[in-house]
DNA sequence: TAATGTATGATTGCATGCAATATAAACAGA
DNA sequence: TCTGTTTATATTGCATGCAATCATACATTA
């Protein structure tokens, strides 16, 4: 045994725990749009006091993962599809931009890492296995961020992810040709990647965001027509 | 008088008034980098309690204006030069994508609006009036910015520019020689936005904004060398 | 009956008190 | 003198209490 017992764990602030856990369960979905945070409700789910909740709730409102309204309390963000569009808009140039400095940067095993990533989702799409594609689709692009070396990239990076993921959750998967799309899209950005040919590269990558923007949206629209047409 | 007096001027809520009001201090320069905020002191001075302080101080924290240490307490982010390069890498593309947005959506008076800040920030340079110069520039960006019409766009923008503001505090001001380029620039910009071509405008605001970056810069490490070879 | 006013309960907003932690100052031993 | 330890003080972190506000139901009046 170490000499850190579970005792030293507790070097993050309860606040900080606290909004972790409220991101996360909103990101995977498991808060839905719209639904109330009721402080002395969640303080006693929680086992804590509203002071550190309270702090929490304020982080995630700068984050617009949360909406208050003074005096009638916190609700999850209800998030509509003209905002997942937005951001998809945002995230086009930006993760072009990412693709840019880490092409830049990268040594010859980060080029070998973002193979090695590439050919991991390669064979879930191979397996049919569409969540290992979605997870490691998300860690090659995050990869991507990472290794731009840009901090502030980076934040702003995860703030957009962290809301566009919201829409995954009320809309049906994509269909097996927008699948087999954005794969071939993958293929051909690795091979300008591999190639060292940056703008070839910048420029599939930009193409392939706004693609999948339009791909989300789609997806979304078509499950509200579903919905509605119960 | 009209019917509102002064009682109803208290919709905010204390926390976003302590926000606003710590968040101006810090972007226009009165508090600087490294500066301790002690809670208590802070509270005096303010006339309230630390609790809304407190969550006051956690926005600023995701904003990347405070740092936050554990049981240490809270101060002024320092900004790093690397930091200021980071965010106006950021800001080129996303300029770019609000002016072409904003192209795509405005109407006639909206143009006439960009041309009319235009010329009031010409006639500033023109009175050799820098300060002006500056705040209509900030405007002009800003302005289409919103005419781009994504509030996501606009909130990450904001973000961008109140920490790159920060710089514009501790680094000499631009040589007439550069002041003099960046409105040549701004000439070519305005012209190419009234002749509603966007792909001209588009990577002329590109440029435009990676060389005030630049420009920034390289006014920060003058700065700094002055200071050093004091 | 519709509209307005009033009272009650629930919930948030803010202030304060106590506990936990870090900084420093003082001190003891080598 | 230096180093390590202890003690004191200051400051932050968290919990709780009270005040302000809002929502609901009910009562009153036109």
């Amino acid at each position: 045994m170490t000499s850190n017992s579970n005792a030293t764990i507790n070097r993050a602030a309860l606040h900080t725990q606290v909004a972790d856990a409220l991101r996360d369960q909103i990101v995977r979905g498991d808060l839905e749009s719209g639904a109330r945070l009721n402080e002395i409700e969640l303080c006693e789910t929680m086992g804590i006091s509203r002071t550190p909740l309270r702090e929490a709730i304020k982080i995630l409102e700068v984050e617009s993962l949360i909406e208050i309204k003074p005096h009638k309390g916190a609700s999850v963000a209800e998030i509509r599809i003209e905002t997942i569009d937005e951001i998809f808009q945002i995230l086009a140039p930006l993760e072009r931009l990412a693709l840019e400095l880490a092409m830049a940067r990268m040594d010859d095993a980060g080029f070998q890492t973002m193979q090695d990533m590439h050919d991991t989702m390669i064979a879930c799409y191979h397996a049919q296995d569409r969540e290992g594609c979605f997870l490691n689709d998300v860690a090659f692009h995050n990869q991507i961020v990472s290794f731009a070396g840009s901090d502030v990239l980076k934040a702003t990076h995860t703030n957009l992810t962290n809301r566009s993921q919201r829409g995954r959750f009320f809309a049906p998967r994509f269909s097996q040709e927008k699948q087999d799309e954005a794969m071939a899209t993958h293929e051909k950005l690795i091979i300008a990647i591999m190639d060292r040919d940056i703008p070839a590269a910048s420029q599939i990558m930009h193409d392939h965001v706004v693609r999948t923007g339009v791909f989300v949206l789609d997806s979304i629209r078509l499950g509200q027509e579903q919905k509605t047409s119960k």
